[in-house]
DNA sequence: GTTTAGCACTCAAAAAGTTCGAGTGCTAAA
DNA sequence: TTTAGCACTCGAACTTTTTGAGTGCTAAAC
């Protein structure tokens, strides 16, 4: 633990990792020498490779098999490529821009399509976390009549964002009063967040004037029925490509897998941690809170729909994962993603 | 091939399927004579296992293991379970109606509950087809101007379905054209279908009066592109519980069935098929023309959302499925489904 | 003082060999 | 027609053997 990481050692691990993300084989000193050109013999690596072991960088299943990263083996590597600010190799770019075909698609579309884009070009799972909601600008509303007593709300924000709710109502409300009703909150709500459409509502339900007016007290509680929900929606493709992943290959693990992405919210406790920094953000097996995260690394990027509503999008693979790919991916569709939604 | 299935022989059929939906493991003459109170020998039950056999109702993977059911006499079975139509438990029935919260969901969502709902209660996958959009019948369409050059066009049909679609224009439109716009064309479409529409709206820009009114043209040109995709949806919920089924246990086989479900095309076309006719429709192994179906059934049965809407869901399984149980969910859910959805 | 060759040792995985028992088909008696 | 009896089959499960990649240590070489 106490020693200092020589450059060789540095080296050495590197070339560990490498070939582990490679093979998902235990690595042996033999191996090392043969494809990274090292002028060193296999004892010389073995010797480093204890002292690595001895760091807790390093593990071994069993006295005879070569090494495995440790999940701190991983941070240290992958710090490293963050520093090194790759870029991503132009035809991935290429190919990323490519795939993406937006035209057309309202913003829930697009943050589908961005998962499903990162799923394809990572080969490993795509996840997009749409902004919250409360986040978005409030554009418009609108009350279409479907028939007697079945209202449709519709609510647009500014970034194109539409959020739709089906409404019974006690009494028939006439046409002319759902027009005047939607004037009405459309007027008073231009320019607000959701968030404070919401607190707005409310407060206008309290006061005194709406009291009187019974047409107005209506389409504040239509209205305020609309914008009560908030679930976040999170966007989740590519699981067929864990199964591809050796170290997933056993049944019982992959169930294990399947069931805990079934249920989104721990996703979403571990994005909305991510949401909290800016850029490109990774998660390491261990490191997440998520038991169930065991052996899986999550690599994220904050992405931007406005001037303060921001999402969450990455990829979430084995933590032996291609980091050197994966980061620059998840980097530059968060980007492009960006570029797209941001309301010009 | 030739002899007729004698009523003994019938019952032995059934408990070999039933003993082996239960299990998964290949049925013995033993285990049957004992589960099932024949009043009959284990060598007995040989015998007649050894008819059925011949007769392609039977198969036995290897020499010294007991039988399994085939195709042909799950289709038997199938049949049998139909024409009795049994019903379903009371106790599934208050389950399926009590998970099943659908207030204020548009048909988008509730579809999407349902197929959960079919997963949850049968355990196996549920899926859900929603009807063809150019079914629906128009009711409003709805221009929100975002910014300068980018339009939402809101597209609703009668039942409450909102198709959305976000417009790039060249030149900007003002708010009051675009008002009229949509009262022009909500005026020309009530009550249309949306296949209807759509031919409407080319019919319509070949017209020529519209040759002089550029607002009129811009018009059809705009809906025309809001309602031009028509991608049928479909929900498919809980393919983590195919994982729990033992035929599936390895991982060749997970994998490729999870990456036949990721398109979903071929789903479509088998679910486009059980559309045609009405009521329950079973799909056994081999019976579909799907190859990646090997070892799966499916059990659908049509909705209605309205009076030509029609819309499939069903239940995905192993072919060693409790059908007994899963045809009266699915079923039952069919007609719970229609009712929801009916406009009234 | 590194580095490396050499060597005994370890241990999982693969291969080969055993045992076990559920299940069969056939025959002959009930 | 049904059933008891019995020899036979064959995969699953368990054991044993073999194999070889990999290790740690020691002592010689640089």
């Amino acid at each position: 633990m106490e020693e200092q990481l020589s450059e060789r050692g540095k080296r050495i691990l590197e070339a560990v990792i490498e070939d582990y993300i490679a093979t998902a084989e235990p690595v042996g000193s033999r191996t090392i020498t043969r494809s990274h050109a090292l002028a060193l013999s296999p004892a010389t690596v073995r010797n480093v490779m204890a002292d690595l072991e001895e760091m807790g960088l390093l593990a071994s299943p069993h006295t005879s098999a070569g090494r495995i990263p440790t999940d701190k083996a991983y941070r240290l590597y992958v710090n490293s490529i963050l520093e090194a600010k790759q870029n991503l190799m132009p035809g991935k770019r290429d190919e990323i821009r490519r795939r993406c075909r937006m035209a057309g698609k309202d913003p829930a579309e697009m943050l589908k399509e961005a998962s499903r884009l990162l799923s394809t070009t990572s080969s490993y799972m795509g996840v997009v976390m749409a902004p919250r909601m409360a986040a978005n600008v409030f554009h418009q509303m609108e009350f279409v009549k479907l028939s007697s007593h079945r209202i449709l709300a519709i609510l647009v924000s500014q970034n194109g964002t539409v959020q739709n709710r089906l409404l019974e109502t006690e009494e028939e409300i006439p046409q002319e009063d759902l027009v005047r009703m939607a004037n009405y909150l459309n007027g008073m709500l231009q320019g607000l967040t959701i968030a404070q459409v919401r607190e707005r509502l409310l407060a206008e339900m309290q006061s005194e004037k709406v009291r009187y007016d019974s047409l107005m007290a209506r389409a504040l509680a239509l209205s305020e029925q609309t914008i009560r929900t908030d679930s976040t929606e999170i966007f989740l493709e590519g699981q067929a490509n864990i199964l591809d992943q050796p170290e997933f290959a056993d049944a019982a693990k992959m169930r294990e897998i399947f069931r805990a992405f079934e249920k989104k919210s721990l996703l979403l406790d571990l994005l909305d941690r991510s949401m909290q920094a800016e850029g490109v953000q990774i998660f390491i097996g261990s490191e997440s809170p998520l038991l169930k995260m065991e052996g899986m690394s999550l690599v994220t990027s904050t992405y931007l729909t406005g001037k303060d509503t921001v999402g969450v999008l990455g990829v979430i693979g084995p933590t032996r994962m291609g980091y050197g790919r994966v980061i620059p991916i998840v980097d530059y569709t968060a980007k492009l993603i960006s570029r797209l939604l941001e309301s010009e």
